[in-house]
DNA sequence: CTTATATATGAATGTATGCTCATGTGTAAA
DNA sequence: TTTACACATGAGCATACATTCATATATAAG
């Protein structure tokens, strides 16, 4: 069962493979797990999500953190907001974000350590 | 020290930004981590990854695991060794990649779990 | 030496993404 | 009811990225 050809490109060992396949998280959820890591690849948009885990933030202060323009951190907090990362509440002018999923933090948490120890290696 | 004004843009409460500003991690470490998201970001690229976290694998394979072409999945091993995140060996023709830091496969599963969590909600 | 196979890679292309700029909306102060 | 401020948003632009296609390289087989 070795030497199979599928999909153009040719199979080396089918048993490996299948076996490969069946302890993989299928494709759907590999796609959201994805679309998490895509929220945390922007530097910016990490540095907002790091700061709100801190303390609750306006908008202006929010962008004098994280070196950005008032519009620049608004589109990212929208974005934000979509997926359902950040809450905010509105107190005259102000709007105040927060974080609303503690495992963005954690998640944020868990990575640094692993960054952390590879440097020192 | 209130409604100071830099960068253009209006500073609300200068201790508070100050606060959170001491407690984050430097942009240095920040880009790191979101270098790291980056890599992970992509859902090719995470399959694969996950892929070679259960077994080492000959690219062929690697392609029909992920659903990729052949080119498709070269460039993407391509990129993942510039950042040192696998590794591979040349048996013969064939070339087999496997993870080149462990600190990676923590990373995903830790991240994994809070992404797991979070859908539960 | 020639051919087939496994992989790598450069160029090209389409698409996504992040930023700026201009402007819109809502609230508060004058 | 003007004016000022905080924030949101759409358009436009420049850059980055993922894929394909064609081709190069390296090894094995014949």
């Amino acid at each position: 069962m070795k030497n199979d050809t599928i999909c153009e490109v040719n199979l080396v060992d089918r048993e490996n493979v299948e076996l490969v396949q069946s302890r993989m998280t299928d494709q759907k959820q590999a796609m959201q797990v994805a679309e998490f890591f895509k929220t945390l690849s922007d530097p910016a948009r990490m540095r907002i999500i790091e700061a709100l885990s801190i303390r609750r933030l306006c908008v202006c202060d929010l962008a004098h953190i994280v070196g950005l323009s008032q519009s620049a951190t608004s589109h990212h907090l929208r974005s934000l907001r979509d997926r359902r990362v950040v809450k905010f509440e509105k107190i005259g002018k102000m709007v105040y974000y927060s974080l609303d999923d503690e495992h963005v933090a954690g998640a944020f948490k868990a990575v640094l350590d692993h960054v952390v120890h590879r440097e020192e290696d």
